[in-house]
DNA sequence: TCATATTTGTAATGTATGATACATCTCGTG
DNA sequence: CACGAGATGTATCATACATTACAAATATGA
């Protein structure tokens, strides 16, 4: 806030015994339901309080703004920080460490992008993407790009052990279309593509579009071209103070939809697990939990 | 509302797909702080969405109405109602799913993972690590374990943009040692290894550790034996409802690292980054960003 | 590759809006 | 009750704003 920390609620308020007649009216007026009446026109709110306009400008001058436009600048400054706020409030999520600190301000941003991605997401095309890749009818094709397959391998770790017909393709790869020579209609495509799109990435998800499978695609909030194609779209906010993007959100998504599918096969992938357990332990490939 | 049961986010979010370019820029610009930005002057939110006034009340005609100012009263008409009805509260992250549906159940579970690692983690030792890493007199070695090799290839493939001498070690490959023959005291060996602690994974950081480098680790909260031998340590928490933990946690603490050994070595890292666009135009692989 | 349609931006225009000057009213005080 | 100082409203003005018309740029399809 530019003038002060308290809101102009506050400040309104703490006057409210100073004021005339006329001023306490439109006092209450812009109260009432605030900041809703402050944001129209001078002239409406005055009609609404019952004074006259310039007595909306006198008080908005006694608050210290130079004119009715910087005032509702204000208010609207006061909504947006209120909208941030719900979670964000945190203002140091690192003790010892200012604010300012990259870890508080990427953190910061993060759950920001959390938020306003998840507000996005219609819970049944969430739904209908994790029955897809739970659905065994279906070979499962997990495709990244250069920094996406990443994240990309990471669901296709987890898918493996989950359910069998699944198949890790690297986009950035020339022999992508070797791994891609059975796929049929009626497969789930699972493509990660994110800003800098990559062409080979388009050109897959070209192919199997024309080979009539499903395509369900992670991409940013600006959406990969791979998006008209895709059959089941998620986008996530990718921006964070720094000259890269996080790809946080897209692994959170990923990481639910693990969690889901596993939900929705968990009778099958009992067995699976505890065959793999078996194989580790003969491999002696990881120490005992302790 | 005046219109429809649907609030004018509603609306717009259906629509995005429909959008042209500059539209979806200018409805990413309104629902990015909604409804502040939609309040302000029509010339603002241009200004703000890089597209010009003409475009905005194109879109706004779109919505239905006969123009701005019939937009905005219906913003500032859902602001009241909104307050009106504080029990419209976002209690859940996704709205139109159940607070009991997964995606809000899970995001629950990271935000709370995020705020206990952060509340542990101590400055002091992130900037540290950060300018270990940042330091071309050393090289970073960068090693993973069967799941953990992901976010760690996360880490090596934005560390190999920003300076040179960086190392990818996967410890699940027989072939570590061949990687490990020239490392030397003083270089740097960040190593993620989180539950299923893997015994290469052990046997690599003691050696390593003989060698007189710096050990950096990113565990969980039960940290890998590696701790005993790691110079800097990192804990997370990765518990999740879900049959598998949780990598957003260590993922962000990498992204953050990666913003700032970045802004650390911005100098130099402005030339390899320009001479990687260069290369990335020569070849072609990804398509220009429109 | 060119031609056409669509999208987008620029510049001009009219109007709604906020600001100002001044008249009127209200209320306290002698 | 009259006077004057502060409060409030009316009428006018200036301008910032939304709107319109048109041109440039971009995408689309032959």
């Amino acid at each position: 806030m530019a003038h002060s920390d308290l809101t102009i609620a506050d400040r309104i308020q703490s006057g409210l015994d100073t004021l005339t007649r006329a001023e306490r009216q439109l006092a209450h007026a812009i109260l009432e339901n605030y900041p809703a009446s402050g944001l129209g026109p001078l002239s409406a709110l005055a009609k609404d309080a019952q004074v006259s306009g310039p007595t909306v400008l006198r008080m908005v001058q006694k608050l210290g703004f130079s004119g009715y436009p910087e005032f509702q600048a204000e208010l609207r400054e006061e909504l947006r920080a209120k909208a941030k706020n719900p979670i964000a409030k945190h203002d140091t999520w690192t003790e010892g460490a200012p604010s300012g600190h990259v870890l508080n301000r990427f953190t910061d941003a993060v759950i920001d992008n959390i938020r306003h991605s998840l507000a996005q997401i219609e819970p049944d095309a969430f739904d209908e993407a994790c029955a897809l890749m739970a659905d065994t009818g279906r070979a499962v094709y997990i495709v990244g790009g250069r920094i996406s397959h990443t994240i990309a391998e990471y669901l296709y770790l987890h898918m493996q052990v989950i359910r069998p017909g699944v198949i890790h393709v690297q986009s950035t790869s020339n022999t992508w279309p070797h791994h891609l020579l059975d796929i049929k209609e009626g497969d789930v495509v699972v493509i990660c593509d994110v800003r800098r799109y990559e062409n080979n990435t388009l050109k897959l998800a070209e192919m199997v579009h024309a080979r009539g499978s499903k395509i369900i695609l992670l991409t940013d909030q600006w959406r990969s071209p791979v998006h008209s194609l895709s059959d089941i779209c998620f986008s996530s906010r990718i921006v964070v103070p720094s000259a890269w993007d996080s790809a946080v959100m897209p692994l959170l998504l990923i990481e639910t939809m693990i969690s889901a599918v596993q939900d929705l096969l968990w009778a099958d992938t009992r067995d699976r697990m505890e065959a793999l357990e078996d194989m580790f332990d003969q491999t002696k490939l990881f120490r005992k939990f302790t």
